[in-house]
DNA sequence: CAGTGGTCTAGACCACGTA
DNA sequence: ACGTGGTCTAGACCACTGT
């Protein structure tokens, strides 16, 4: 980390792109405080300020979090960051609220076609698929499907009951942290499993959510198809 | 800007927010470069790094945009920069393309209730309305209305032709530079607006996009409503 | 070549949180 | 009082662009 390294990307990318490296192997768990800026330099031998853009670029991905007078943290995925960050559906009026969810079913099967291509699994991969309702109080929102690589999440269907929180899940029971989503959106109809989750009539205009969520390394950990009920509800994007 | 000016903002927020200003007043028209760093800093007295915060926020929010070895430059409205930054909707397979336009109809009236709230205005505004068609090639894709502040746009319906590149337009005839927007998404049910525009059927599950556009100041300056039909398309959201 | 933005360093002081 | 991140400065060198 102290030779020219002529051609090489800029030092403080190679200092995030350590760090990365680093929380992708747990080396600090999440909730719990990184060094110093000052310590890190003086170990990876640059200056504090290289190390200072490194942790910038990384608090501005959410996967630290910068305390002023405290330290710097790796993110958590309480309920208020989820809301924040990764649950675009409002109110139209009222209170923002963490939805609750009821699972319908939970099975361990062959993936689809859909599924492998957006998971980038081969034919042979198992897929672990849990289907639920989410509600905004007592009101049904959305019936989702998430469907994940059986073998990222070994035990998964041995487990008791499926939190309402997954992504923490995910994190402390794997370890596998989302940083990143992709989704795609897209209007279709209701269909008779709609009507029978959601009360609502077959035909009814619903808002398609299909999202892929991907973790520190970008690899793909969790593809998610979630049918809104927009009646009440809308998806908030603000782009800048 | 030499003064210690203890309990104010930092120092390169005030240097961004004297840009900004600057900026708003039409002081360095779009496409033009902005002094050099070391100039800023020599004639706001201030160091060149604390210019370069401020630049670098405000080409972060694509106000302006740095090229290296060539300068700092006021953005521009070119139709890349549009489809890129502001256009969510994309083909489900095939080629990107920048949408074209057909306006069905444009009248000035007395705004109504939604459009009043939505862009803040009293109750005896006038309001620009331009409803159109947009096509991806020769499939028509989506309806929408554009509702604009009469006030803000002296002369709009005296123009012979509505451009397609609306933000440019904007921009040129009027030094309206639209920096950000938020969009709200539902699915709703095609009427017979949708019906004749689009050739689909009454009732199809349409994505309807509602979008406030605000110019720097953030102040709002265009209320949009955009009926998609998303057989073959989809709304890109990415969040990090 | 000169001029621009991009990276990197070193050091000072401030604001905040904890003890 | 101390340690943390946040701001600000000054200066060096690199990478890129145009003449």
């Amino acid at each position: 980390m102290s030779e020219p390294a002529i051609g090489l990307s800029p030092l403080y990318i190679q200092v995030r792109d350590e760090l990365t490296r680093r929380l992708a192997k747990g080396r600090w768990r999440p909730g719990t405080s990184l060094p110093s800026e000052q310590g890190l330099a003086r170990e990876m031998g640059v200056s504090q300020g290289t190390v200072r853009k490194a942790l910038d670029g990384l608090a501005a991905d959410h996967i630290l979090v910068r305390k002023q007078g405290r330290g710097t943290f790796v993110a958590e995925f309480e309920e208020s960051r989820i809301l924040f960050q990764f649950f675009r559906l409002w109110p139209d009026s009222g209170e923002r609220m963490f939805p609750t969810s009821k699972v319908l079913s939970r099975t361990t099967e062959k993936g689809s076609a859909r599924e492998r291509a957006a998971l980038g699994l081969g034919l042979l991969s198992k897929i672990v698929r849990v289907e639920r309702v989410r509600y905004h109080g007592r009101v049904p929102i959305l019936r989702e499907i998430l469907s994940l690589p059986a073998g990222l999440f070994p035990g998964f269907n041995e487990v008791r009951q499926v939190p309402n929180n997954v992504y923490q899940f995910y994190s402390e029971r794997w370890g596998i942290r989302i940083t990143k989503t992709k989704e795609k959106l897209k209007a279709v109809a209701a269909d008779t499993n709609d009507r029978r989750a959601l009360g609502c009539a077959v035909g009814d205009p619903l808002l398609l959510i299909e999202r892929l969520a991907l973790d520190i390394n970008t690899r793909p950990v969790e593809y998610r198809r979630s049918f809104c009920l927009t009646t009440h509800m809308h998806y908030a994007s603000d782009v800048t």
